[in-house]
DNA sequence: CGCATGTTTGACGATACTCAATGTGTGTGG
DNA sequence: CCACACACATTGAGTATCGTCAAACATGCG
């Protein structure tokens, strides 16, 4: 259940909200300097939590929302069935927990997939801080919006979209995600398993493994183990369904 | 786009948010009269829509969120290749438009499924006045917190459930939202097409037809086109793969 | 170094899709 | 009020995609 003893590191680390590199991902975002102080006032960072760990189980009572500060974790919840269903995967700057807000407890485990620190928001200190600061009000609602629309693309996915076109376009969304945060788009380390990505994208083990070989051989990305490269976005775009998106041939009308 | 000729009707109609048979499941729920009454001030009732009529349109610029006061709708979206993506259906006491606020534009259409009134909340005036009321502010978010699980609730059905257990958990949750406003839970009309039925569970209209012949001829429903009876509902729990919940020869530990 | 966990590959089969035809209802206009 | 057209719904046949089962292989942790 949250962070045992916590520690708060903001003194000692230096760090705060309004110096904090991810603060553009981030609930700061909108917020001027005093403004960002006050939040950071009321934010708890975590000491490192190891792989595995949970930030919060399914069930446990809602306290805080979390951000994250380095790492990446994922939320999984358990059916009537005893069977675990990967919701979403997270990164730094990410926001963890809005879908308890409403209902008193968490409705999902967030498991770490590699050591991660986060940042941890009181809940009921926040709702008293956002009927003082519009702006955080507003920052936490568009929050809400964003993670209701990566829901129905989620949803678009899952009941549209072919085996391939679905691992193509995770690939590129997290491709996205990391170019964002300021890492290489095209070659990065994937935090979570062929299971893990399986289950998110509602696939068998075995259907995500061959697909990442058809991409392989056909010299879309380079998959060794974890670590993957995208070696021609375009055709995985293409594989992804997406491909009268973003290009016809670079002329971008709009 | 929105409700061109804009009739506050709440003086005529006599209704308002604080008299609503609808606040307690709507964004009143929690507030007091007087507060009630200054939400009321900010929201125009809509006059009737008709089936077909679109509330917003996809790209839209994101102006109001809207309550359903009677009536149903649906809201979909067009992907890149041009094809329909069924998000949702809404009834009375829903909040439509919630994926819009943080894009700047709806980033869906709500078109109505049958006669349909609804009440407009301009978003500006809304966030105005929930930086003064907490309770309202808090409402908002519960909201979303609620739009959020019922996303991943159906990411959970696409990704794990079969044809036959989707449609049961379909025709399942729709009888709760209709009990929950005080219609039959047992007997009902549809008011969406089999094609927006199938679309939206991410199934062809074809299976969608079948399954519900099978749950016919096994008499878990009788199916006369739209109107929809519910004659063992045990049978279709079982069926949606939800057997391990609410029953267990009635007795319910925890 | 060894066991456990994760990954890949193959063979097979079932579920659900596509295509096609027929049946049913709804609304419109004569 | 009826007839027609159109959209919707149902049913059947064939097939493809993806899941299941199984086994070999790789990886990583203690």
């Amino acid at each position: 259940m949250s962070l045992s003893p916590k520690i708060k590191l903001a003194s000692v680390g230096n760090i705060n909200c309004s110096t904090c590199s991810l603060s553009s991902l981030c609930l700061p975002v909108s917020l001027n300097n005093d403004e960002a102080l006050r939040l950071d006032d009321i934010v708890e960072k975590s000491k490192p939590l190891h792989k595995g760990d949970a930030l919060f189980r399914q069930g446990d009572p809602f306290t805080s929302l979390f951000a994250i500060r380095a790492g990446s974790l994922k939320t999984y919840s358990i059916n009537e069935k005893g069977e675990e269903q990967v919701n979403g995967f997270y990164f730094p700057g990410e926001l963890v927990g809005l879908a308890g807000i409403d209902s008193g407890s968490y409705p999902m485990t967030a498991q770490m997939l590699e050591t991660t620190t986060v940042c941890e928001i009181p809940y009921t200190r926040l709702d008293d801080l956002s009927g003082q600061l519009p702006e955080l009000r507003r920052q936490i609602i568009r929050s809400m919006g964003r993670e209701i629309r990566y829901d129905q693309q989620m949803m678009m996915l899952l009941s549209q979209k072919t085996a391939e076109q679905r691992v193509a376009t995770f690939l590129l969304k997290l491709s996205n995600r990391y170019s964002m945060r300021g890492y290489s788009s095209h070659s990065f380390r994937l935090t979570m398993s062929r299971n893990e990505i399986g289950n998110y994208l509602g696939l068998a083990v075995e259907t995500v493994s061959r697909t990442f070989t058809r991409f392989s051989s056909q010299r879309f990305i380079i998959a060794d183990g974890k670590e993957l490269e995208i070696i021609n976005e375009h055709e995985l775009m293409v594989a992804a369904g997406e491909s009268h998106g973003p290009e016809c041939s670079s002329v971008n009308i709009v």
